[in-house]
DNA sequence: CTAAACCCTGAAGTCACTATAGAGTCAAGG
DNA sequence: CCTTGACTCTATAGTGACTTCAGGGTTTAG
Protein backbone atom coordinates (compact mmCIF):
# COMPACT_ATOMS: atom_id res chain seq x y z
CA UNK A 1 0.00 0.00 0.00
CA UNK A 2 1.26 3.35 -0.47
CA UNK A 3 1.78 6.40 2.42
CA UNK A 4 -1.72 7.72 2.24
CA UNK A 5 -3.28 4.63 2.95
CA UNK A 6 -0.95 3.29 5.56
CA UNK A 7 -1.66 6.34 7.12
CA UNK A 8 -5.52 5.68 7.00
CA UNK A 9 -5.25 2.78 8.45
CA UNK A 10 -3.26 3.51 11.26
CA UNK A 11 -5.14 7.11 11.62
CA UNK A 12 -1.51 8.90 11.88
CA UNK A 13 -0.15 12.06 9.15
CA UNK A 14 1.63 11.25 6.16
CA UNK A 15 4.20 13.73 7.67
CA UNK A 16 4.47 11.98 10.61
CA UNK A 17 5.25 8.73 9.05
CA UNK A 18 7.71 10.00 7.00
CA UNK A 19 8.96 11.57 10.03
CA UNK A 20 9.16 8.29 11.93
CA UNK A 21 10.93 6.53 8.90
CA UNK A 22 13.76 9.43 9.40
CA UNK A 23 14.19 8.99 12.82
CA UNK A 24 14.44 5.10 12.16
CA UNK A 25 11.15 4.44 14.24
CA UNK A 26 9.83 3.06 11.19
CA UNK A 27 12.48 1.08 8.50
CA UNK A 28 12.03 2.30 4.74
CA UNK A 29 9.81 0.70 2.95
CA UNK A 30 10.86 -0.47 -0.64
CA UNK A 31 10.29 2.35 -3.42
CA UNK A 32 7.91 1.93 -6.70
CA UNK A 33 9.22 2.38 -9.95
CA UNK A 34 8.01 6.38 -9.53
CA UNK A 35 9.71 6.59 -6.10
CA UNK A 36 6.29 6.53 -3.71
CA UNK A 37 7.22 4.53 -0.76
CA UNK A 38 5.65 1.08 -0.68
CA UNK A 39 4.55 -0.78 2.68
CA UNK A 40 3.32 -4.16 3.59
CA UNK A 41 1.39 -5.51 6.74
CA UNK A 42 4.88 -5.60 8.79
CA UNK A 43 4.62 -1.81 8.34
CA UNK A 44 1.39 -1.71 8.94
CA UNK A 45 1.79 -3.65 12.18
CA UNK A 46 4.73 -1.78 13.21
CA UNK A 47 2.90 1.36 13.10
CA UNK A 48 0.04 0.49 14.74
CA UNK A 49 1.98 -0.46 17.51
CA UNK A 50 3.71 2.79 17.70
CA UNK A 51 0.78 4.95 17.44
CA UNK A 52 -0.61 2.52 20.41
CA UNK A 53 2.44 3.32 22.62
CA UNK A 54 1.94 7.05 21.83
CA UNK A 55 -1.71 7.01 22.78
CA UNK A 56 -0.74 5.61 26.19
CA UNK A 57 2.10 8.38 26.58
CA UNK A 58 5.36 6.32 25.75
CA UNK A 59 8.07 8.82 24.80
CA UNK A 60 9.44 7.93 21.05
CA UNK A 61 12.54 6.66 23.13
CA UNK A 62 10.33 4.59 25.03
CA UNK A 63 8.94 3.29 22.06
CA UNK A 64 12.58 2.81 20.48
CA UNK A 65 13.29 0.79 23.38
CA UNK A 66 10.59 -1.64 23.06
CA UNK A 67 11.09 -1.86 19.47
CA UNK A 68 14.73 -2.74 20.11
CA UNK A 69 13.61 -5.60 22.52
CA UNK A 70 10.96 -6.94 19.95
CA UNK A 71 13.35 -7.16 16.69
CA UNK A 72 16.50 -8.53 19.53
CA UNK A 73 13.74 -11.24 20.01
CA UNK A 74 15.64 -11.88 23.46
CA UNK A 75 13.26 -10.01 25.99
CA UNK A 76 11.19 -11.72 28.70
CA UNK A 77 8.16 -10.08 29.90
CA UNK A 78 9.86 -9.21 33.26
CA UNK A 79 11.97 -6.47 30.87
CA UNK A 80 8.80 -4.71 29.36
CA UNK A 81 6.51 -4.77 33.05
CA UNK A 82 9.48 -3.05 34.20
CA UNK A 83 9.29 -0.47 31.13
CA UNK A 84 5.64 -0.58 31.45
CA UNK A 85 5.76 0.00 35.63
CA UNK A 86 7.92 2.88 35.70
CA UNK A 87 6.27 4.77 32.10
CA UNK A 88 2.87 3.97 34.77
CA UNK A 89 4.79 5.59 37.90
CA UNK A 90 5.33 8.68 35.21
CA UNK A 91 1.88 9.07 34.33
CA UNK A 92 1.00 9.08 37.91
CA UNK A 93 2.89 12.06 38.66
CA UNK A 94 1.75 14.11 35.84
CA UNK A 95 -1.98 13.05 36.72
CA UNK A 96 -1.04 14.38 40.01
CA UNK A 97 0.29 17.43 38.60
CA UNK A 98 -3.11 18.07 36.62
CA UNK A 99 -5.18 17.36 39.52
CA UNK A 100 -3.39 20.18 41.19
CA UNK A 101 -3.73 22.56 38.41
CA UNK A 102 -7.58 21.25 37.46
CA UNK A 103 -8.85 22.12 41.25
CA UNK A 104 -7.00 25.40 41.96
CA UNK A 105 -7.92 26.70 38.73
CA UNK A 106 -11.18 26.05 39.39
CA UNK A 107 -11.53 27.33 42.79
CA UNK A 108 -9.95 30.06 41.36
CA UNK A 109 -12.39 30.79 38.02
CA UNK A 110 -15.35 29.93 40.83
CA UNK A 111 -13.46 33.33 43.11
CA UNK A 112 -14.00 34.86 39.88
CA UNK A 113 -17.55 37.14 40.38
CA UNK A 114 -17.15 38.29 36.78
CA UNK A 115 -19.01 41.60 35.39
CA UNK A 116 -17.73 44.70 34.25
CA UNK A 117 -15.56 46.00 36.73
CA UNK A 118 -11.62 46.04 36.76
CA UNK A 119 -11.18 44.76 40.41
CA UNK A 120 -11.14 40.55 39.60
CA UNK A 121 -10.08 38.40 42.50
CA UNK A 122 -8.36 35.86 39.93
CA UNK A 123 -5.86 38.39 38.96
CA UNK A 124 -5.66 39.47 42.74
CA UNK A 125 -4.84 35.92 43.96
CA UNK A 126 -1.98 35.12 41.18
CA UNK A 127 -0.17 38.48 42.31
CA UNK A 128 -0.21 37.70 45.74
CA UNK A 129 3.26 36.57 46.78
CA UNK A 130 3.03 33.59 49.34
CA UNK A 131 5.98 32.82 49.50
CA UNK B 1 18.38 43.24 42.70
CA UNK B 2 19.87 41.59 40.23
CA UNK B 3 19.12 38.50 38.85
CA UNK B 4 20.32 35.70 40.88
CA UNK B 5 18.49 37.10 43.53
CA UNK B 6 15.06 37.72 41.33
CA UNK B 7 15.95 33.84 40.29
CA UNK B 8 15.84 32.92 44.02
CA UNK B 9 13.05 34.77 44.75
CA UNK B 10 10.37 33.84 41.60
CA UNK B 11 12.11 30.09 42.00
CA UNK B 12 12.62 30.50 38.54
CA UNK B 13 15.86 29.48 36.61
CA UNK B 14 18.13 32.65 35.59
CA UNK B 15 18.26 31.13 31.68
CA UNK B 16 14.29 31.38 31.76
CA UNK B 17 14.31 34.82 32.98
CA UNK B 18 16.50 35.95 30.60
CA UNK B 19 14.19 34.06 27.84
CA UNK B 20 11.17 36.31 29.19
CA UNK B 21 12.95 39.04 28.38
CA UNK B 22 13.91 38.32 24.88
CA UNK B 23 10.12 37.32 24.06
CA UNK B 24 8.54 40.31 25.09
CA UNK B 25 7.07 38.83 28.63
CA UNK B 26 9.18 40.55 31.35
CA UNK B 27 9.93 43.98 30.32
CA UNK B 28 14.45 44.96 30.13
CA UNK B 29 15.16 46.23 33.24
CA UNK B 30 17.72 49.34 33.42
CA UNK B 31 21.56 48.53 33.54
CA UNK B 32 23.80 48.56 35.99
CA UNK B 33 27.11 50.33 34.81
CA UNK B 34 28.97 46.78 34.56
CA UNK B 35 25.65 46.28 32.09
CA UNK B 36 24.50 43.58 35.10
CA UNK B 37 20.64 43.79 34.68
CA UNK B 38 18.93 45.51 37.95
CA UNK B 39 15.47 44.39 38.96
CA UNK B 40 12.50 46.40 40.99
CA UNK B 41 9.79 45.40 43.21
CA UNK B 42 7.72 45.95 40.05
CA UNK B 43 9.51 43.24 37.71
CA UNK B 44 9.50 40.91 41.25
CA UNK B 45 5.40 40.80 40.93
CA UNK B 46 5.13 40.48 37.39
CA UNK B 47 7.64 37.66 37.12
CA UNK B 48 5.76 35.58 40.03
CA UNK B 49 1.95 36.38 38.45
CA UNK B 50 3.93 34.44 35.26
CA UNK B 51 5.47 31.92 37.29
CA UNK B 52 2.06 31.09 39.19
CA UNK B 53 -0.07 31.52 35.58
CA UNK B 54 2.85 28.45 34.36
CA UNK B 55 2.08 26.58 37.25
CA UNK B 56 -1.59 26.65 36.42
CA UNK B 57 -0.85 25.48 32.98
CA UNK B 58 -1.22 28.60 31.03
CA UNK B 59 0.81 28.87 27.87
CA UNK B 60 2.96 31.28 27.37
CA UNK B 61 0.71 32.94 24.77
CA UNK B 62 -2.63 33.09 27.60
CA UNK B 63 0.05 34.74 29.67
CA UNK B 64 0.69 37.00 27.32
CA UNK B 65 -2.72 38.51 27.21
CA UNK B 66 -3.43 38.23 30.51
CA UNK B 67 -0.74 40.95 31.22
CA UNK B 68 -1.80 42.87 27.73
CA UNK B 69 -4.99 42.90 29.95
CA UNK B 70 -3.49 44.32 32.93
CA UNK B 71 -1.06 46.59 30.96
CA UNK B 72 -3.91 48.32 28.80
CA UNK B 73 -5.95 48.43 32.25
CA UNK B 74 -9.16 48.25 30.31
CA UNK B 75 -10.04 44.86 31.15
CA UNK B 76 -13.34 43.29 33.43
CA UNK B 77 -13.70 40.47 35.02
CA UNK B 78 -15.56 38.83 32.26
CA UNK B 79 -12.95 39.12 30.07
CA UNK B 80 -9.74 37.53 32.49
CA UNK B 81 -12.74 34.50 33.29
CA UNK B 82 -13.78 34.10 30.06
CA UNK B 83 -9.65 33.35 29.65
CA UNK B 84 -9.24 31.33 32.68
CA UNK B 85 -12.59 29.19 31.58
CA UNK B 86 -11.04 28.33 28.20
CA UNK B 87 -8.13 27.27 29.78
CA UNK B 88 -9.68 25.02 32.68
CA UNK B 89 -11.93 23.39 29.77
CA UNK B 90 -8.49 22.46 28.14
CA UNK B 91 -7.01 21.32 30.91
CA UNK B 92 -10.16 18.89 31.97
CA UNK B 93 -9.55 17.44 28.38
CA UNK B 94 -5.60 16.72 29.21
CA UNK B 95 -6.64 15.10 32.41
CA UNK B 96 -8.98 13.22 31.18
CA UNK B 97 -6.79 11.59 28.17
CA UNK B 98 -4.24 11.22 31.11
CA UNK B 99 -6.98 9.73 33.18
CA UNK B 100 -7.69 7.02 30.14
CA UNK B 101 -4.48 6.37 29.65
CA UNK B 102 -4.00 5.07 33.08
CA UNK B 103 -6.35 3.30 33.39
CA UNK B 104 -5.17 1.22 29.78
CA UNK B 105 -1.87 1.44 30.95
CA UNK B 106 -2.43 -0.11 34.70
CA UNK B 107 -4.54 -2.63 33.46
CA UNK B 108 -1.90 -3.78 30.91
CA UNK B 109 0.93 -3.78 33.22
CA UNK B 110 -1.33 -5.76 35.41
CA UNK B 111 -2.00 -8.50 32.36
CA UNK B 112 1.34 -8.97 32.47
CA UNK B 113 2.82 -11.69 34.14
CA UNK B 114 6.16 -10.93 34.00
CA UNK B 115 8.47 -13.86 34.33
CA UNK B 116 11.68 -14.92 31.60
CA UNK B 117 9.42 -16.21 28.50
CA UNK B 118 9.42 -13.90 25.56
CA UNK B 119 5.56 -14.78 25.88
CA UNK B 120 4.07 -10.81 26.78
CA UNK B 121 0.53 -10.28 27.27
CA UNK B 122 1.50 -6.45 27.43
CA UNK B 123 3.14 -6.50 24.24
CA UNK B 124 0.18 -8.74 22.75
CA UNK B 125 -2.45 -6.26 23.33
CA UNK B 126 -0.29 -3.25 21.44
CA UNK B 127 0.14 -5.39 18.90
CA UNK B 128 -3.93 -6.23 17.90
CA UNK B 129 -5.30 -4.14 15.43
CA UNK B 130 -8.92 -3.07 16.48
CA UNK B 131 -9.96 -0.63 14.33
C1' DC C 1 -6.65 17.28 -21.48
C1' DT C 2 -6.81 19.20 -17.32
C1' DA C 3 -7.51 19.75 -12.54
C1' DA C 4 -7.66 17.65 -8.20
C1' DA C 5 -5.52 14.67 -5.31
C1' DC C 6 -1.69 12.31 -4.32
C1' DC C 7 3.44 11.73 -3.77
C1' DC C 8 8.50 13.43 -3.22
C1' DT C 9 12.60 16.16 -0.81
C1' DG C 10 14.84 19.30 2.26
C1' DA C 11 14.58 22.86 5.35
C1' DA C 12 12.45 25.72 8.68
C1' DG C 13 9.06 26.54 12.35
C1' DT C 14 6.66 25.27 16.85
C1' DC C 15 6.76 25.65 22.32
C1' DA C 16 9.11 26.81 26.37
C1' DC C 17 12.79 26.36 27.68
C1' DT C 18 17.80 24.35 28.55
C1' DA C 19 22.52 24.01 27.52
C1' DT C 20 26.88 25.44 25.64
C1' DA C 21 30.81 28.40 24.50
C1' DG C 22 33.41 32.13 25.46
C1' DA C 23 34.05 36.21 27.94
C1' DG C 24 33.66 40.00 31.59
C1' DT C 25 32.99 41.34 36.84
C1' DC C 26 33.38 41.13 41.70
C1' DA C 27 34.26 39.83 46.68
C1' DA C 28 37.09 37.12 49.77
C1' DG C 29 41.27 34.69 51.13
C1' DG C 30 46.34 34.00 50.96
C1' DC D 1 48.66 41.76 44.31
C1' DC D 2 46.84 37.52 42.80
C1' DT D 3 43.87 34.04 42.34
C1' DT D 4 39.79 31.39 42.96
C1' DG D 5 35.08 30.92 42.71
C1' DA D 6 30.60 32.68 42.14
C1' DC D 7 28.23 35.57 39.56
C1' DT D 8 27.00 38.01 35.17
C1' DC D 9 26.87 38.84 29.99
C1' DT D 10 25.88 37.55 24.75
C1' DA D 11 24.87 34.60 20.99
C1' DT D 12 23.84 30.26 19.31
C1' DA D 13 22.33 25.53 19.22
C1' DG D 14 19.72 21.70 21.09
C1' DT D 15 15.36 19.35 23.00
C1' DG D 16 10.81 16.33 21.59
C1' DA D 17 7.67 15.14 18.41
C1' DC D 18 6.12 16.62 15.26
C1' DT D 19 4.03 20.39 11.62
C1' DT D 20 4.46 23.51 7.90
C1' DC D 21 6.38 25.26 3.83
C1' DA D 22 8.41 25.71 -0.73
C1' DG D 23 8.83 23.73 -4.91
C1' DG D 24 8.54 20.17 -7.42
C1' DG D 25 6.77 15.28 -9.93
C1' DT D 26 2.72 11.60 -10.62
C1' DT D 27 -1.75 9.58 -10.85
C1' DT D 28 -6.53 9.49 -11.52
C1' DA D 29 -11.32 11.03 -12.33
C1' DG D 30 -14.19 13.63 -15.33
Amino acid sequence: MRIGELAKLTQSPVETIRYYESVGILPAPVRDANNYRHYSNVHLRRLGFVRRCRELGFSLEEVRALLAMIDGRHYSCDEVQEAAATHLADVRVRLEDLRRMEASLSELVASCSGGKNADCAFLEALFESED
